[in-house]
DNA sequence: GCGACAG
DNA sequence: ATCTTGTCGC
């Protein structure tokens, strides 16, 4: 795809013209078109992505990483970088970090069963967090993994890993609280696309290896922001 | 009206 | 997200 086209491609994506209201008018109605239920069948390759800013915030780089589903060894990554068209938002994050993560996702070399995104799926004000937006953007299974709530509320959680509570809002389960690893502070996990509830914080644990991060969105962190061990492309 | 607010 | 070294704790 070529890097800019986004929003051609995707009617679901506008161009960013500063109007939040209508922003908010289309979540919802895109929000309806989630899907809470598990596809079945189980993912051979799974995708992680991330964003991160260079130059000030000028420019939006964004990670894809593929893996391998039953080893979590990496096959590809993609590294995208598009002029930033849009400021943080609370709330509306997906209009300014997807073109980039569209970019990037269409270069891997092949396509994945399921992306973990960095943010939130549904445990968002109106249901749909980046991971919702691309799932129904691409059709693509999506879980959202979240460092912090944005909306909804828990009980404690215990310190071990493994351990998983309901986040709820307006009464509603909207997502998970999950202990990724022993006295480090959880996830927020939520389904964002053809993943149930149940199942979306089993995965994401699955997808730990000794991190708090899962491995799809710990690798797509690592090439995204900070500059660790292959972390350079030249040289 | 006041505070909160993914990345 | 990003600006940024060493440091406290498991």
């Amino acid at each position: 795809m070529p890097a800019a086209d986004a929003h051609a491609r995707y009617p679901e994506l506008p161009p960013w013209d500063g109007d939040v209201a209508s922003a908010r008018a289309l979540q919802v109605e895109l929000a309806a078109r989630v899907s809470l239920q598990d596809t079945g069948s189980e993912p051979r390759r799974i995708a992680g992505v991330d964003v991160g800013f260079e130059e000030g915030g000028a420019i939006t780089r964004a990670v894809a990483v593929l893996l391998d589903a039953a080893t979590l060894d990496p096959l590809d990554e993609v590294v995208a970088r598009l002029p930033t068209r849009m400021p943080y938002i609370p709330g509306l994050l997906s209009f300014r970090e997807l073109p980039a993560v569209l970019v990037a996702l269409g270069r891997l070399a092949a396509s994945p069963d399921l992306v973990l995104v960095d943010g939130h799926g549904i445990a968002h004000p109106r249901g749909l967090g980046i991971a919702a937006h691309l799932g129904v953007l691409t059709g693509l299974p999506t879980i959202g993994v979240a460092k912090s709530i944005l909306v909804g509320s828990h009980d404690e959680l215990p310190a071990q890993r493994g351990a998983c509570v309901p986040l709820r809002h307006r009464g509603r389960v909207i997502g998970s609280v999950l202990r990724s690893k022993d006295k480090v502070r959880p996830l927020i996990v939520s389904p964002g696309h053809r993943v149930s509830l149940v199942r979306a914080p089993q995965i994401v644990l699955a997808c730990c290896r000794g991190y708090r991060l899962p491995e799809p969105t710990r690798l797509a962190d690592r090439l995204a922001s900070r500059r660790g061990p292959g972390a350079c492309s030249d040289e």
